[in-house]
DNA sequence: TGTTGACATTCAAACGTTTGAATATTAGAA
DNA sequence: TTCTAATATTCAAACGTTTGAATGTCAACA
């Protein structure tokens, strides 16, 4: 009846509804300043109408007009994978306090849905980024659009600060000195590894970290007990390529104690192929993983793990880019920052003291 | 320097910039029809200063003009369940096609969140909405709101058709039944039951659906092998719950050779509380879940499960908001509809025939 | 010469808000 | 009585787009 033609109701509706005009019924409304000297008859009268119309302020007009959008997008590669959600879940955390939303996309690992989600991101006035990108996420030209529009941008999964982006991520070197410490102390001496996909960031300083502890510990690594998952994307790809590897390992026909995972599905898929073969972990052989997703803890065995402080660098994250907007707002241009977060080694039921008779294993 | 003081580009910095009105940048950057008649190399002219000033068109006034936000939006109780993420993606995958995009919102099962991302689905002129909520969701004042605002809803997940509200969700009847048929296909005999929480929507169907099965094949189910997880809410809680049903089921000293339990984490936990005590899972007992997420695909054995077509599912709810959308454009009001999804018995590993010697489970 | 119509471009109003400035009303003070 | 000040309300412009209608130019036709 008072509808426009759009089906929604709007701050004319209920002016005309109760003979205030447009300006009153915003003021009171939106409980600016002013609404103090409407009198307090008319604030009710007017909000109770607002009620029982139904009346929810357009975010269109009211951000084109207050030109803030109060809203940060959150671009993730792959909600899919479970290492994305703790750190969405910070992000929300961290934005909850401030009046500020999280617009959030999932490009699904495809280069073209990243472009398109960060388009959008852009079109909606989203006043700061936050994206989730262990992967590879290579110059697209929209990045240059952001800095052009006065966006502030964090990565959050890899260090980008080369690129002048501020970048929050685990510090993959620690944490695989962390997980080849904690086998060596256990007394594994013959310990596989493996490495991640080429082209993820974190393989090399994971790989690093792993090769300085196993020194530190007079311990080498045969080479024929190191693999490398393939240039693959998607999380379960990893837990394949972890099946795949220890039916390599095994065939080599080397002899092993214990095996060091590049994450926590990998990880899940090396139990899967040591128990194929009547393997069991940890008795015969311990397996390590890296992340701590949920799936490493509801398996059995409970999956040992180098954590990630998903949620803290989420959080970290959110604290960058609201510092950046406040700083924008004095004219200030934040110079890029980089936080290397601290793993942590959560020990589980998949590492143990390795096996006493080495015939074990071949 | 060409900038407002908004820090973004806009069409009139274009305009000035290369000496046309806005007007003119306006057709030809939003390839509107008349953008036919305007000559060429204006056309190009337009389109590189486009281009150098990084210049993306404003959503909020683009909609605000339009009277069309090209948005759905999508609630979901909690990114954090596995659940959650391959329905997401069933939207996503059925939006895509469109030029509507998911404006997608994580309510962290919190009561106080699931109503403020409403509220802002509602202010941002979500021309739908779908909600994933297979959990408790009672009426929220907001509900009548988004009626006023003649806002189409889908819910999937559970049935709402009772509140006039178009559901889709898992058949749970059919698959309660397949997953105890597949038990006693198997030969088992004894079969212990771990029921969903009380105010859970699936939980009851299920639970019908497996007595049903049970009664078919002449198998009594022993009332002191039935279990029931607590009213909770997190996923990771329906492990513990099936962690703890499975030591009280080994506690009461009755006999089993199977577990149904009521999903895929709860089968977990029980896989656990079996290992625990040092029983294989299938050889000592078989373990069944439902939903087939994830982490039952991973783990060790993989669980065999009853499979809900969760993507599929998504899709579907897609179908009927773009439906509902085309019919309001003709003034017609849509009735809520409803689709039983069939779910799908997936064999892995977790199910097997029972154990030869009964005396084996004390 | 005037009319027609195709082509190229611009005008101006509108979408639903917000807000600085303006107006109107009343009461109290000078 | 006029002036000031507080209270209560409205005007009107603006945010960045889109778009129906208007304007202007030019060539072709009658």
């Amino acid at each position: 009846m008072a509808q426009q033609k759009s089906g929604h109701v709007t701050l004319l509706d209920i002016a005309r509804a109760c003979g205030f005009s447009v300006s009153t019924v915003s003021i009171v409304l939106s409980e600016a300043p002013l609404s103090q000297n409407v009198a307090a008859s008319t604030r009710e009268q007017i909000r109770t109408m607002a009620r029982q119309l139904g009346y929810h302020p357009d975010a269109f007009a009211r951000s084109l007009r207050r030109r803030h959008s109060q809203t940060i997008g959150v671009l993730a590669y792959d909600l899919t994978d479970p290492y994305c959600i703790p750190i969405v879940r910070g992000i929300q955390a961290g934005l909850h306090p401030t009046n500020y939303l999280p617009l959030l996309m999932d490009a699904q690992i495809q280069r073209r849905l990243f472009d398109s989600y960060l388009k959008m991101i852009l079109e909606r006035r989203a006043e700061g980024v936050i994206v989730i990108a262990s992967w590879i996420f290579e110059e697209t030209n929209l990045l240059a659009d952001i800095e052009k529009n006065h966006v502030p941008i964090i990565i959050v999964g890899r260090d980008l600060t080369s690129r002048r982006i501020s970048s929050v991520f685990v510090d993959n070197e620690a944490g695989g000195s962390m997980a080849m410490r904690h086998l060596c102390e256990l007394g594994h001496r013959r310990i596989a590894v493996i490495r991640g996909p080429e082209e993820l960031f974190d393989s090399k300083p994971r790989w690093t970290g792993v090769r300085k502890a196993a020194t530190e510990a007079g311990i080498r690594i045969d080479p024929r007990l190191v693999f490398q998952l393939p240039n693959s994307v998607d999380p379960f790809s990893s837990f394949e390529g972890g099946l795949h590897c220890a039916k390599q390992m095994l065939a080599s026909g080397r002899s092993f104690t214990a095996v060091l995972a590049f994450d926590d599905l990998t990880a899940l898929g090396v139990v899967r192929g040591l128990s194929e073969v009547g393997l069991r972990v940890p008795e015969d052989c311990s397996v390590l993983g890296f992340d701590d997703v949920l799936p490493a803890t509801v398996s059995t065995p409970a999956i040992t793990t180098i954590r990630q402080p998903l949620k803290e660098m989420g959080l970290q994250a959110v604290e960058w880019a609201l510092k950046a907007l406040e700083k924008r707002e004095q004219g200030v241009d934040l110079n890029p920052q980089s936080h290397k977060a601290v793993p942590e080694l959560v020990v589980r039921k998949s590492s143990s003291r390795p096996p006493e008779r080495k015939s074990q294993m071949r």
